[in-house]
DNA sequence: GTCTATACGGCGATAGAC
DNA sequence: GTCTATCGCCGTATAGAC
C-alpha cells in the first residue's frame, strides 16, 4: 500500500485539481450565471490555471455540463433515498413534491443552469449533448421507478408524469426569476400534485390495470 | 403631404433601419443560437454599423428581448385569430394545442430563444426582465381568456392551466434539442390535451360551476 | 435624432515548453 | 498535467458627422 505510490500520484492530484475547479465553477455559475462567469474567475478561485481546466473539461461547455451533471445525480439520489424511507404510496407523493419545490426553492440556480447547457447554442456539442441525454433519461427513469415502486405496478404513460413533473420544475425556476414576486410556488406544486393523482387516476381506469394496496389515485 | 416632409423622414429611416436589424437578428439567432451570434454579423446582414445598433437597443440583451417581443405577439394573435373561429369547445381546444404543437415543430428555436432571456445572466437587466414578464403575463392572458370563452364559464384555476401549456411548450421544445429522435410529440401534446380535460373537469366538479353549453370535459 | 468611425478591455481558446 | 504566452473576436463605449 505504501510501497507503490508513485504511479498514482499524479492522478490524485489531477483528480484534486479537478474535484476543486468543479466546485468553484459550480457556486460561481450558481450565483453570477453561466454567460456572465468568465473561466479566469474559476481558475483563480480553484487555484488553477486557465489551460488546466481545459485539459480537464475540454471547454466551458464541458464544464457547465460537468456540474450539471453531479448536481442532477446528487437530486435524484437524494429524493429517491427520501422517497425510499416513506411507507404510503400518498406520503411517497408528497416527499416527491416536496423534493421538487425545495430543489427550485434552494438551488433554483442550478436548475436554470441545466436549461442554459442546451440554450446556449443551436447545435451543442454532441459530448453536451450526451451529458444533458443521461441526465435526463437518469431523472425520469428514477421517477418512473419510483411511481412504479409506490403504486405496486406499472403504467402505461409514467413516463409522461415524469416528463410533466420535470416540465413544472424548469418552468417553476424560469418564472422565479421573471416574476418572483407572483411565482406561487405552493399553489403551483399543488396543482401538479392534483394533475398527477388525476391522471394516474385516470391510467388506471383505462388500462383495468388493478392498483394492490395503494390508494394514491383518490383526490384529499 | 410634400410640404412637410421634413420632420418625418430621419424617423421613417430610423424605424426601417430598426426593422432591419430585428429580421437580420430574428434569422441569426434563430439558426445559430443567441450566444454564437456575433453582433458583427447582425450588423452586416443588416447593413448597418455596430453603433447603430447599440443606439436602437441599448444591448444585445434589449435586441434578444426585442426579438422575442416580437415572435410571441404574433404566435398569440396568430393562435388567438384561428381558436375564435372555431365553433365547439373541444375543437378549439384542439386548435390550440395544435397551436402549440406547431410553434414547437416550425419555431422551437424561437421558444427557446424566450428562455434565453431569462437563463443568459443570473441578475437579469431590468428592461430584459419587464419584457419577458410582459410576454408571459399576455401569453397567459390570451390563453386564460381563450379558456373562459370556449367554456361560457370562468374557473378559479385557469391561469395555472396556462401555465402547465407552457411548461409543455418549454419541456417539448428543450426536449427537441437534447433527444430529438424519442421526442413522441405527438403523444406528449395528448397527453397535455388530457391533462387540461381532467383539470377542468376537476375544477367544474369542484367549484360547482355549471358550464352552460360546452362538453369539453370529457373525455375522448 | 440617426448614424459612422474607431478604440478598448476581456473573453474563450490554443500552442508549446516544462 | 501544468504553466506561459498569445491569438482573434466579442460586447460596449464615446466622439463627432449629418
Amino acid at each position: 500500500m505504501e510501497s507503490a505510490p508513485r504511479p498514482d500520484r499524479r492522478k490524485l492530484k489531477g483528480a484534486a485539481s479537478r474535484e476543486r475547479i468543479l466546485v468553484a465553477a459550480t457556486e460561481l455559475f450558481s450565483t453570477r450565471g453561466y454567460a456572465a462567469t468568465g473561466l479566469q474567475e474559476v481558475c483563480r478561485r480553484a487555484g488553477i490555471e486557465k489551460a488546466a481546466l481545459y485539459w480537464h473539461f475540454g471547454s466551458k461547455e464541458g464544464l457547465l455540463a460537468a456540474v450539471v451533471d453531479r448536481m442532477d445525480a446528487e437530486f435524484v439520489e437524494h429524493v429517491a433515498k427520501r422517497v425510499s424511507k416513506t411507507a404510503s404510496p400518498d406520503d411517497r407523493l408528497d416527499v416527491f413534491i416536496d423534493g421538487l419545490k425545495r430543489l427550485v426553492a434552494e438551488r433554483g440556480h442550478l436548475v436554470r443552469l441545466s436549461l442554459s447547457v442546451v440554450l446556449e447554442r443551436s447545435s451543442v456539442s454532441s459530448e453536451a449533448r450526451d451529458a444533458m441525454q443521461n441526465i435526463f433519461d437518469r431523472t425520469r427513469d428514477a421517477v418512473v421507478r419510483g411511481f412504479e415502486s409506490a403504486l405496486g405496478a406499472s403504467l402505461p404513460d409514467l413516463d409522461l408524469i415524469a416528463r410533466l413533473a420535470l416540465a413544472y420544475l424548469d418552468e417553476a425556476a424560469v418564472r422565479d426569476v421573471v416574476d418572483p414576486e407572483h411565482v406561487e410556488h405552493d399553489r403551483f406544486f399543488a396543482h401538479l400534485r392534483r394533475l398527477i393523482v388525476l391522471d394516474i387516476a385516470h391510467q388506471v381506469r383505462v388500462s383495468g390495470q388493478p392498483i394492490p394496496e395503494g390508494r394514491m389515485p383518490t383526490l384529499g
